[in-house]
DNA sequence: CGGAATCCAGCAGGATACTG
DNA sequence: CAGTATCCTGCTGGATTCCG
C-alpha cells in the first residue's frame, strides 16, 4: 500500500545508486560486456574474490535485470552469464566513467596522494 | 614501500566504485553540478538526510577531490560547495548515466517489480 | 563446476547531542 | 549555520563448509 509516497529514493540518481553499488558491479558488468563468461572464468579475472562472494554479486546484478544466466544442464555444470539488452544499455556510459577514472588515478599519483 | 604490487584494485573500474561508492555520492555531484550550493539548501535537497551523515558524505567527496569546500569566516557560518574540475570532469558520463536509470525505473514498473 | 548455507567482522549510514 | 563527537545498527563482503 501507500504507493503514493515518491521520494529522493524513487528518482534516477538514487537508482543508479542502488544498482551498481555492488563493491565488483562495475568489473564484472565490465568484462561481461567483453564476452559472456562462465563462472570459473569471471572469478579467475577478478583474483582476490571468493566464489561465494561472485556467486552473490552475480545473483544482485541477476536481480536487478542487468545480466543473464545461463544454465546448461549437462554434468559438470555450466553456467553463462551474459549482459542482458539493459546491462548492455549501460555500457557506453560505464566506459566513459572508467576513461575518467583513468583521468583520476593519473591526476592521484602526480599529487603524490594514495 | 612496495609499490610494485599492482592489484586489480588499482584499475579505473575498481577506483571508480570506489570514489562513487557513497550512498549520496551521485546525488551531492548532480545537485553540485547545476549550482554551488551552501551546506543547508543541499540538505533541503536530499530531505531524508541528518547534516551529520550529509557533512560525513561531504568530506568524503572533498577528499577524494571531487568538489571543493569553501569557506566564509564569518558570523553565521557560511560554506560553499561546488565542483572541482576532476569532479565537473566526471559530469557529462554521470549525465548519461542518469539518463540510463531513467530508462530502467520505466523498465522496472513495466515488469511490475519493484 | 557452480552454488547455497552459515557465520563473522568491519564499516557506512543514521540518530542524537554538543560546539563555535 | 555548519559543523564535530559519540554511539548504535544493519548490511555487505568475505571465509569456510557443505551440496547436486
Amino acid at each position: 500500500m501507500s504507493e503514493s509516497n515518491l521520494t529522493i529514493q524513487d528518482c534516477p540518481y538514487f537508482t543508479v545508486q542502488k544498482v551498481l553499488a555492488g563493491k565488483w558491479s562495475l568489473l564484472i558488468l565490465h568484462f561481461l560486456s567483453e564476452s559472456t563468461l562462465r563462472f570459473n572464468e569471471l572469478q579467475r579475472k577478478l583474483d582476490n574474490l571468493t566464489h561465494a562472494t561472485l556467486a552473490k554479486q552475480l545473483k544482485q546484478l541477476e536481480g536487478f535485470g542487468l545480466i543473464i544466466r545461463k544454465e546448461y544442464p549437462q554434468v559438470p555444470p555450466k553456467v553463462e552469464y551474459s549482459l542482458s539488452d539493459l546491462g548492455r544499455k549501460l555500457i557506453p556510459s560505464l566506459e566513459s566513467i572508467f576513461v575518467w577514472g583513468d583521468e583520476y588515478l593519473k591526476y592521484s599519483v602526480s599529487k603524490n596522494k594514495n
